[in-house]
RNA sequence: GGGCGGGUAGCUCAGUUGGUUAGAGCACUGCUUUGACAUAGCAGAGGCCGUAGGUUCGAGUCCUAUCCCGCCCA
């Protein structure tokens, strides 16, 4: 026999990476049924998560922590179900993000972009990405993800390049997809257009500029109006320096201030070109001076009015932001400089009117936070309109389903509102459009291989359009490109389609809509059946963490100072599905509290089991507690199969934690203490229920905290296999991540009338400490006590009661009725245990009357809250097991107060 | 402007298809270094579940209105 000894604090630091190592290098991470082995049977369910790929060359965050928790639980869970779980990991090429880095590198050097061409900038990035590649994939293993590296993918790998070429292919045959001059959003700084969604809004301070539009017809000549006495137009405006855009003057219709305007010519200040004023009902009447300059060159809205309208288009910023030609004067100048001119311009001109302070939604970059464009610009569009429906029938027959299921709404709505998606960047890290333009014919020829001449006229003078595809148009094919698509591979076949989708909602649009839409025209399968999205996390006040607020948790900090068990578990119990969660340090703390309480269960019982001798010739029964403790876990493991199953993992974790801290450590191991104290069979027994106990508990838990929990069970399987339970076990794994989840098991009948014998035990003792606490009794005083208990309940478990009460046992005195009360004693009533301690001389006797009298006043005001309850109409139309409880509390209440009366006597 | 979510203990949050005395962690108070654990134990204090109505035998939970806060879309 082998006695363990163990540390007596977790060490997580000597473990994670050991843990790690074991697991990836035994192959654990694979699925168990491969459809490219031998053995393969396809009967066996498959469980499939592709990770949502990070950026190629980011750093861990939070973000990553959270989603690479939440898909490790939802992986290992399933595998522990035996399903065949595979879990592809990789990355993206962030188009943008990467080439900046790159390019802000070469401009260090004291070199472009430009300077050093297409080809040595794409084997400079490639270079960045082989650099810093690894370091995301080496920090989400650090976060214990069970992921199978054997079948990590990159975007721009061959593989998945080849998918996106066959996906534009086949759009581009079906005719979906086109390229013309739109209105997108344009980056000045990056020169590169952006999508809708690339764009966010910010409210800042502005200026809501008021001036006139004078009425041609009261011009003299051309450019130069008579501001005093003229007509004109009050016009708002909170961008001044795009008038020199202006094709029209909108007013309502019904507007009576102006309907005598409409289809009159004004002149546009400065620049002295007529354009018409035009009537639509887009026109807020109270908003400004209910006129509006229409400029479609660079506002969506305009651009809508202009078409509506056939007006014309002009374009007068450069792909710099600078006034192109059609600014007249203005040409050259940067668009916030011409503003201030212009403007100046036109007070001198006398056109002004007055400024005042406005609140302005100013479109910036996501990324780098620049004011971003509307610009008319030539791009390559999907058409989306067909998808959007296919993508919208997948979720509303149910084909997918949206955790939390209000998502769902937000899903609609915005694939009901959806815009042509432009996926062409001025980028040259990324998927190159697959497009050539012929010198001869002018036509385009699409191909999937690399042509050597053009299709239309086998012209040689071919060159390919300059533009890369959005990274997200890649990112879209990710389900299936990851297991090979376009090419009919065996895990396409087995892996297809996957099973959750897991991400932030953030992404909802981005990603996931995109995901689905591709699936659907791509392989004519939803990619997935279930999405479920998790909130964001902020800091511990709800604040959105940032850099410059300085409130970022760095994921990588945490889990060297408390273990990555801990940051977790923190992350996994902390949420609920799409709901931001807040987290702090302390937080952490708590948790990593936790798995080093679960380390010293498992010292204790891994101790208690090393210490059996032979197996008794005899088995002991079970005590209360073991039979407690048990019926209690068969509970447990009902409850989290059911939050399983309904994505309550947060609420899951939360009643593992409650069960092992509370029930397990807090009062089995007590007890057990005392049991294991007696020896032979009994203390056998009860080395076998906790080991029994310990396991179903580990394995509840390894989703959530892999490493500790395969530590610890690492440690009791060693000990029980060497120990006389050896046969406990008999079918236990090698490695806990690959055991069987427990099953959930109906209760056989007797768990009911076991839980609350405990649950009075449990008080009867409360009430003991309670007291010990109210009068300080020193902890190491032994009190004795009588004890009356008709029930034999009290009796036989007054080893347990003594022991948890800190009584002396030798001196308890158990009654199944008593005659005449005690003298000197202090009394406490427990349903229908009485309970005499030998007080009296802390005690005083008017204190103790009061405090009885107040606990029969609180049994006397329940027995009137249930006597009303039971009397009224509950006791006809509730559920009969609902008041047969509440009558048995009535009953339980009417007991006490009786006790306490007689107390008081 | 359209849509969505939230308001529960000092703080951060849970709260099963409504079931009748609302939970946790942290913080707080008192006691304890007892042979698993002081990263701990025992005991305690702390909440008109935003407000007003309604449905129901019964509402933190469902409905309506209203006030705040947040997010998304335009």
């Amino acid at each position: 026999m082998s006695t363990y000894e163990l540390p007596k604090a977790y060490d997580f630091k000597s473990t994670e990476e050991r843990i790690y190592a074991m697991w990836e290098n035994g192959g654990y991470f694979q699925p168990h049924n491969d459809p490219n082995k031998p053995d393969f049977d396809p009967n066996v369910k498959p469980f499939v998560i592709s990770i949502p790929p990070p950026n190629v060359t980011g750093e861990l965050h939070l973000g990553h922590a959270m989603f690479v928790s939440m898909e490790d639980l939802m992986i290992r869970y399933h595998r522990m179900k035996g399903y065949s779980t595979l879990w592809v990991p990789g990355t993206d090429h962030a188009g943008i993000a990467t080439q900046l880095m790159v390019e802000r590198q070469l401009i260090k050097e004291g070199t472009s972009r430009e300077t050093v061409g297409r080809d040595e900038f794409l084997r400079r990035t490639w270079a960045w990405k082989e650099e810093k590649g690894g370091m995301i994939t080496r920090q989400i293993r650090r976060l214990g993800a069970s992921c199978d590296w054997t079948r990590e993918r990159f975007t721009m790998d061959a593989g998945l390049s080849k998918a996106v070429r066959e996906a534009f292919v086949r759009l581009y045959e079906k005719g979906l997809i086109y390229r013309g001059p739109r209105l997108i959003n344009w980056s000045p700084g990056l020169k590169t257009a952006v999508s809708d969604l690339e764009v966010e809004y910010s409210e800042e301070p502005g200026t809501l500029y008021y001036f006139k539009y004078m009425l041609a017809d009261d011009s003299v000549g051309t450019g130069s109006p008579h501001p005093d006495g003229g007509e004109y137009i009050p016009v708002a405006t909170t961008r001044p320096e795009t008038i020199l855009g202006d094709t029209a003057v909108a007013v309502h219709p019904e507007d009576e201030r102006y309907q005598k305007f409409i289809g009159k010519m004004v002149v546009v200040p400065m620049l002295g070109r007529e354009i018409p004023v035009i009537a639509d009902e887009y026109v807020a009447r109270d908003f400004g001076t209910g006129a509006l300059k229409i400029t479609p060159g660079h506002d969506p809205n305009d651009y809508e009015i202009g078409h509506r309208h056939g007006l014309a288009i002009i374009s007068m910023l450069d792909k710099s932001a600078r006034v192109n030609e059609n600014g007249g004067p203005y040409a050259g100048m940067d668009r916030f400089e011409a503003r201030k001119k212009l403007w100046a311009d036109m007070k001198s001109a006398g056109l002004v009117i007055k400024e005042e302070p406005y609140t302005l939604n100013v479109p910036r970059s996501q990324r780098g936070g620049e004011i971003v464009e509307p610009m008319i610009s030539e791009q390559w569009f999907v058409r989306i309109e067909e998808q959007a429906q296919k993508g919208l029938a997948a979720v509303k027959n149910g084909d997918i389903k949206i955790v939390p299921e209000h998502f769902e709404k937000v899903y609609y709505n915005w694939l009901e509102n959806i815009q042509d998606w432009c996926i062409s960047r001025q980028l040259w890290w990324g998927h190159r459009i697959p497009v050539w333009y012929c010198a001869d014919c002018g036509k385009q020829t699409c191909a999937r291989e690399d042509p050597a001449a053009c299709a239309h006229c086998g012209s040689t003078k071919i060159e390919q359009d300059p533009d890369v595809l959005d990274t997200w148009f890649s990112s879209g094919l990710w389900p299936f490109s990851t297991l090979g698509w376009p090419d009919q591979t065996p895990d396409l076949g087995y892996f297809y389609p996957t099973s959750y989708m897991e991400t932030g909602y953030d992404i909802l649009f981005f990603w996931v809509a995109r995901m689905i839409m591709s699936g659907l025209e791509f392989t004519e399968e939803a990619p997935f059946h279930t999405v479920y999205l998790h909130g964001l996390i902020r800091d511990e006040h709800g604040q959105k963490m940032s850099k410059t607020k300085g409130n970022v948790i760095d994921p990588l900090i945490v889990m060297n100072e408390l273990g990555t068990d801990a940051l977790r578990f923190t992350l996994l119990v902390g949420s609920t599905p799409g709901k931001d969660s807040n987290l702090s340090v302390k937080k952490v703390e708590a948790n990593r509290n936790f798995a080093n309480k679960l380390w010293n269960t498992g010292r204790f019982a891994i101790n208690a089991i090393s210490a059996q001798e032979a197996a008794p010739a005899e088995q002991a029964d079970w005590t209360l507690a073991d039979s407690w403790i048990w019926a209690r876990a068969q509970e447990l493991v009902r409850s989290v199969e059911r939050l399983f199953e309904t994505f309550q993992y947060g609420q899951a974790g939360q009643m593992i934690y409650d069960f092992l801290w509370s029930d397990f450590a807090d009062w089995y191991l007590e007890i057990a203490k005392q049991q294991l104290n007696a020896g032979g069979a009994r203390a056998y027994r009860t080395a076998e229920t906790l080991a029994r106990v310990l396991d179903i508990a580990l394995r509840l838990l390894h989703p959530f905290t892999p490493f500790v929990t395969e530590e610890i069970w690492g440690h009791l399987r060693s000990a029980v296999k060497q120990s006389t339970l050896a046969q406990l076990a008999g079918d236990w794994p090698e490695v806990l991540m690959v055991a069987s989840f427990p099953e959930a098991r109906q209760s056989e009948g007797w768990e009911k009338q076991k839980e609350a014998d405990f649950i009075l035990v449990q008080e009867v003792i409360r009430s003991i400490r309670n007291v010990r606490a109210e009068k300080t009794v020193k902890p190491s005083l032994k009190l004795a006590a009588t004890m009356v208990d008709a029930s034999g309940l009290v009796q036989q478990e007054a080893k347990v009661i003594a022991a948890l009460a800190n009584l002396d046992e030798t001196r308890l005195t158990i009654l199944p009725a008593l005659e005449t009360k005690p003298e000197g004693y202090i009394a406490l009533v427990v349903a229908s245990v009485e309970i005499y301690l030998p007080l009296a001389e802390l005690a005083d006797p008017a204190e103790e009357r009061a405090r009885l009298s107040k606990e029969l006043a609180e049994a006397e005001a329940q027995i009137a809250r249930l006597e009303k309850l039971l009397g009224s109409d509950f006791a006809n139309k509730a559920p009969a097991a609902v008041v047969a409880k509440e009558r048995e509390k009535l009953a339980t209440y009417k007991e006490t107060a009786e006790k306490i009366k007689s107390q008081l006597g």
